[in-house]
DNA sequence: ATTTTTGCAAAAGGTTTGCATTGAC
DNA sequence: GTCAATGCAAACCTTTTGCAAAAAT
């Protein structure tokens, strides 16, 4: 996500009622240039939140209340970590077992059915999912080959 | 899972090499007569830990070491807690939002699908998947209706 | 002026570790 | 006899909290 992106996603949650403060602008800047799901300790990690001198306990309360807000959402891949992803439009990660590496997947039209029969089934209303595929990336499957 | 299964299941364990201390039967079985995945914190309170006075970290070692035998397997669920259970048939959660219950189903076969046409539109090749839905059980949505 | 957000430092909570002891094969 | 598993207590790490100061509306 580019600057002008950025910017409209600020005014964007602004308009919505959501109140962005520096450090809070911070934190979604830092999600928004990450191309995986970050931990707290990845946030804090990162230039920004060092350069403005952002507490580590103002990351986690961003980071909470923008998950209340539902623009960041929080997963567990990897095992024990917490991870924070901007929540723009739904998808799923594989996560490579061999080398760590998280790709994000788009599909998930098939699942809607599956939830359909669900509720037909157990009458559980299903509203949201979750679904990771672990295994190996392509990089990694290579080099086991040789 | 009654107590012959429960042998059962540790002689097949025995079978494949993998010691089962008198702690580590504890902690299966509690897995095993629980209905629902377990935190280590439910463990813990189990009357046969209480009774057999095993240790926190022997529980923590344990269920870390069935983990890496792949008899237990360990989930993230409804959010901050690590959750047990016994990995004996591949299945999912339906879990309450409302009410924090866990129930599982069975269903998953459609998924192979996708995972192929993961591995041929991406390269990665799934080994395992986690898949859990979050939304409202029969029972909540009744009382909301009222 | 009132409410929200922040920094700081301390507390909390769950999990892991070092080490000596016990137990299994 | 050797290696693995355990108990105990302390350490560890991440996250949360209380409170006073700063910032926003």
């Amino acid at each position: 996500m580019n600057s002008r992106e950025l910017k409209q996603l600020f005014s964007l949650l602004s308009k919505q009622g959501i109140r962005l403060s520096l450090s809070r602008r911070a934190v979604l800047t830092v999600l928004a240039k990450a191309r995986r799901p970050l931990s707290a300790a990845d946030i804090l990690k990162a230039k920004i939140i060092i350069q403005e001198n952002v507490n580590r306990a103002t990351v986690y309360r961003a980071l909470s209340f923008l998950e209340t807000t539902g623009i960041v959402e929080l997963l567990y891949l990897a095992g024990d970590e917490r991870l924070y992803h901007l929540n723009l439009n739904h998808h799923h990660h594989l996560i490579c077992t061999s080398c760590q590496k998280i790709e994000a997947v788009h599909i998930c039209n098939q699942l809607s059915v599956q939830e359909n029969e669900i509720q037909a089934s157990t009458g559980f209303k299903v509203q949201r999912h979750i679904l990771e595929f672990y295994g190996l990336c392509r990089d990694c499957l290579e080099k086991n080959k040789i």
